[in-house]
DNA sequence: CCTACCGATCGGTAGG
DNA sequence: CCTACCGATCGGTAGG
């Protein structure tokens, strides 16, 4: 682990635990037994931090969602992994998870409104899947923007409670949460 | 509307827009139109309505889940009456919830604690009934806490695309979850 | 509800 | 990685 890799490990916990703006330059140095001027020469400012935890995540994930669209054919198997896909990143650094899932919107106003596209985007790739599912019979005739809405709080809840070392492993908890609470999406387990 | 009430709109507006800390008293001030030490006659400080925001709203959803469990006594109706009254209350006003959701981090140590407290007893009387549905054989042996939370993540997730002008109504949106998520608890809708 | 102001802290820079 | 420091802003108070 390089020094710079250190600080912004140290920087992102303390933002997970205080958020951005309760995180002081002076907060990060102090854990790391330096001056907050010795800081920057490991970032050009405190917002750098935010900036690349937001957008490495988000590009993370839309990869991984291509992927799952560019191998799989059938929806309910591109929504099954989806969900994995989705969980075992979130899952494999929660302090990161966090400060991308709540504190983006203290980004600059243009740097805002790039990530809310990314994000924006992601949620269509979901969309999409849930579409196909419907239009080839496989899901109920549930409206499409709530379904996905529901499913990605859910995923993204897994932050509140899942602990590394837990009794679940990252992939029962994906398929726990796909059977759980995607059950309602299948047309088969209706009444 | 009082004065004071004015006051505590606009910054319980603020703070759902740019969190606690993001939003100062000369914010709330100018938009008031006054100066911030005016704002002191009606607040003794700015913690007091993040306080008054976070005890108002726990102390409001904990009365109507206790209510449920004193009129119902089937597990599966007192789900479904526990899920409306939480909608209801957290879609009556959104920028109170939103801060009560998201801010309650920012309560000095000694009231962040209380708090956290009021909030465990609030999930413990969902999992009461999540273990009585399971008891009675109403609903599938799935782990209590994992349920509660996954319940409960989508529950406020509401929030994040609930529209008080949209095409759907509280009513309407309760009915919506409580068959679409709350499908995976039931018994006899599994395969 | 205002003027006038306080001490503390903020993100960040210059220069070494 | 440090000393020394900057201007800006913070929550809040005194006194009217």
């Amino acid at each position: 682990m390089t020094r710079k890799e250190q600080v912004f490990d140290v920087a992102i916990r303390k933002m997970r635990e205080t958020g951005f703006l309760g995180t002081s330059v002076r907060d990060i140095a102090a854990e790391l037994q330096i001056e907050a001027a010795s800081l920057y020469n490991y970032f050009q400012s405190k917002e750098d931090i935010l900036v690349k935890t937001c957008f490495d995540l988000a590009e993370k994930l839309q990869n991984g969602l291509d992927e799952v669209n560019d191998i799989y054919f059938n929806a309910a198997e591109k929504l099954e992994k989806a969900v994995k896909n989705h969980i075992s990143i979130i899952v494999e650094d929660t302090n990161k998870s966090h400060v991308f899932l709540h504190e983006w919107r203290h980004l600059s106003e243009e740097k805002k409104n790039t990530f809310i596209g990314l994000r924006d985007k992601y949620e269509q790739g979901f969309k999409q899947i849930v579409e196909e599912g419907k239009s080839e019979g496989q899901f109920q005739e549930i409206d499409t923007k709530f379904a996905v809405l529901t499913i990605l709080s859910s995923l993204n809840w897994v932050l509140e409670w899942y602990k590394p070392n837990g009794t679940m492993s990252a992939e029962q908890i994906a398929k726990q949460l796909y059977n759980f609470v995607l059950l309602g999406l299948k047309k088969e387990r209706l009444q």
